[in-house]
DNA sequence: CGCTTTTGACCCGCGC
DNA sequence: GCGCGGGTCAAAAGCG
């Protein structure tokens, strides 16, 4: 530095520029002043933003005044930039509270359903209910395949958790960068909760206490045992309690990213399908126990399917905060299918119990027996593995197809499920009487077609009450009360998610919640820039305002690989100029802008998958 | 040099 | 008991 400036002052003759900080250095260089005239680069300021050159061009007095003017225009921009970096940071400030109080509203909203499904369950089969399982099995029936949070161990475990949760909130609001998923909420005393932890798990919930609740280790007991002959509690835990949840998308990419850091293991041909099946495991915690497959489809190479097992024991990037609430919500699902009777179409030779239905615009296709793969593969036989009950997300149907939901269904037919799986299709059916559609990892809501440019939808608002409030009111009025309680039709979960889906409250608590997600999510939010990125589509949101929905798909070009084909097979591109999707779900579904090797862990090696 | 991927070998559970 | 298929390990290779 000193000889550039050394240089530079002499190739400059009388003119030097240096920078602040050196300017010393270089006047004395010679013992004397360098030069009067000279540039002042303020380039190296604390500030960092305002850069200002000051031209002092000789000791006249009009020059001087000059400089002094320039000198009071420099503070002035100093000033109402400073003032103008506050309001900034303070804004950010009240949105990040802002998401992180609508993440919580999510959890709570997922919590609660759950809770009714579960009291569906125990009001439908009392000889078997949730506390007798718990108390003979210690095997937590509200399990959460939920990829950062935790909901397993008794009811009664998880109710000690509020404290510890309400404490990490305090925590997270010190820091006011921390945006987990967990729920503050005053929990009504008439209701029984599974409140998940946070994906960022606080020192009482070790990484240990975590490991046991999820009934997991790494290696996994499965495989810890049966090579070290180590304590046969894996062999007494009933492996179709270990839930999956599979996602299938269409997706370019050899990987979608999903926000995590993934580590393949292995590889393998798997029968039936030529497409080799890959072995991830998550690095982003040295002992995360969550381990992920991925593997084309055979009929259709286009579509990915990514199935995840296990539960993170560590924090989880933003994005994957939003994977693990959609995966969350998919276990909730196949609890409410592990609770179901009912039965629907089911291939003849296939040992499976079907449901399907409509759950007033879920069309949800459950399959349920002893076995579980999460893969369709259609040349392939029942396997014969133990294996665990999976729920499949399929996000390969368009929703511009009136008939979505029954393509899917024939699809099924043309390819049964050789193997139990839990399917949902999100797919709006044109006759849903409630806009709520999920598709292509987009998840429309309301039935006002809608701008994704436009930030406010008019068929969304909160006024100024909270979703919480409205929710929770709700759930005084229709669900918690037992004297309302005979609203739901008690022996299908399909009337409770009915009941619940119908009110306009929820769906504006839902609407918010799943935006909180979308503020939150990126294509690669695990990295700093896309949370930024996320941060900043978020910006538009006024804490004083309804709550506006955004479109926070990414419009960079860069946005995904697999926007192409994600967006072709959705009514709601984002060049239709008849949108019917008031949210996109951001890329927890990953259609990566694969920034870190290890979100795109195939890449370009791995031709196959 | 450290991390990741590849890939053959190995182990296990299940059905026959 | 044997074979099959799924899942994982671990050494070697690749990559930045």
């Amino acid at each position: 530095m000193e000889t550039s400036l050394s240089k530079e002052e002499e190739s400059c003759g009388e003119e030097i520029v240096h920078q602040v900080g050196s300017e010393k250095r270089a006047k004395d260089d010679d013992g004397k002043p360098a030069s009067p005239n000279y540039h002042m680069n303020l380039n190296g300021s604390k500030q960092g933003q305002t850069t200002t050159k000051i031209e002092r061009s000789s000791p006249e007095s009009e020059s001087r005044s000059s400089s002094s003017a320039k000198r009071e225009q420099m503070d002035d921009q100093l000033v109402s930039t400073k003032a103008e970096m506050e309001e900034v940071m303070e804004e950010n400030q009240k949105l990040k509270k802002y998401l992180d109080r609508l993440l919580k509203d999510y959890r709570t909203l997922q919590v609660q359903y759950r809770d009714v499904i579960q009291k569906e369950a125990n009001q439908k089969s009392p000889h078997d209910t949730l506390s007798d399982r718990h108390d003979h099995t210690e095997e937590p029936e509200l399990f959460a395949l939920s990829l950062g949070r935790t909901s397993s161990g008794t009811i009664k475990d998880e109710m000690r958790k509020i404290p510890i949760i309400e404490k990490m909130d305090d925590e997270e609001d010190k820091e006011g960068l921390a945006l987990g998923l967990d729920c503050r909420f005053d929990v009504p005393k008439t209701l029984t909760l599974a409140v998940e932890p946070s994906p960022n798990p606080s020192p009482e919930n070790s990484l240990e206490e975590l490991k046991e609740e999820a009934g997991e280790t790494w290696p996994p007991k499965t495989m810890k045992n049966a090579r070290d002959g180590g304590d046969d509690e894996i062999s007494q835990q009933n492996p179709a309690k270990r839930a999956r949840v599979s996602v299938r998308v269409r997706c370019d990419t050899p990987t979608m990213n999903d926000g995590c850091q993934w580590r393949k293991y292995g590889q393998k041909i798997a029968k039936g399908n030529p497409c080799p099946r890959a072995y991830y495991r998550c690095t982003v915690a040295p002992s995360c126990p969550v381990r992920k497959q991925v593997q084309r489809c055979a009929e259709d190479m286009s579509i990915l399917t990514t199935t995840y097992e296990g539960t993170h024991n560590h924090p989880l990037p933003i994005s994957a905060t939003a994977m693990a609430s959609t995966t969350s919500a998919a276990a909730s699902m196949l609890l409410s299918g592990s609770s179901t009777s009912g039965t629907g179409p089911s291939p003849s030779s296939i040992p499976t119990t079907t449901t399907t239905g409509n759950l007033n615009g879920l069309n949800f296709y459950l399959s349920d027996n002893s076995r579980s793969k999460p893969f369709y593969l259609p040349n392939s036989s029942i396997s014969s593995t133990p294996s665990f009950p999976t729920i499949t997300l399929d996000l390969t149907s368009s929703s511009s197809s009136s008939s979505s939901s029954s393509s899917h269904l024939s699809r099924l037919a043309n390819f049964p499920p050789r193997y139990s799986t839990t399917n949902l299709n999100f797919t709006s059916l044109e006759s849903n009487p409630l806009p709520i559609s999920w598709s292509n990892g987009m998840l429309s809501y309301g039935t006002q077609p809608f701008n994704k440019n436009q930030s406010t939808p008019s068929s969304l608002s909160f006024g100024g009450q909270s979703h919480e409030t409205l929710y929770q009111s709700y759930l005084q009025k229709n669900i918690i009360n037992p004297n309302n309680q005979q609203s739901l039709a008690p022996d299908t979960i399909a009337a409770a998610t009915k009941a619940i889906t119908s009110d306009p409250s929820f769906h504006s608590a839902l609407a918010a919640a799943l935006s909180s997600i979308i503020c939150s999510g990126g294509p690669s939010a695990s990295t700093l820039a896309n949370q930024n990125a996320g941060e900043k589509s978020c910006q538009n949101i006024k804490s004083s305002e309804p709550f506006p929905i955004l479109s926070s798909f990414p419009s960079t070009s860069n946005a995904n690989k697999c926007a192409p084909s994600f967006l072709n097979t959705s009514s709601s591109s984002s060049t239709s100029s008849q949108p019917s999707a008031l949210m996109f779900l951001s890329p927890p579904f990953g259609f990566s802008n694969s920034k870190s090797k290890s979100n795109s862990p195939v890449d370009n090696r791995d031709n196959v998958i």
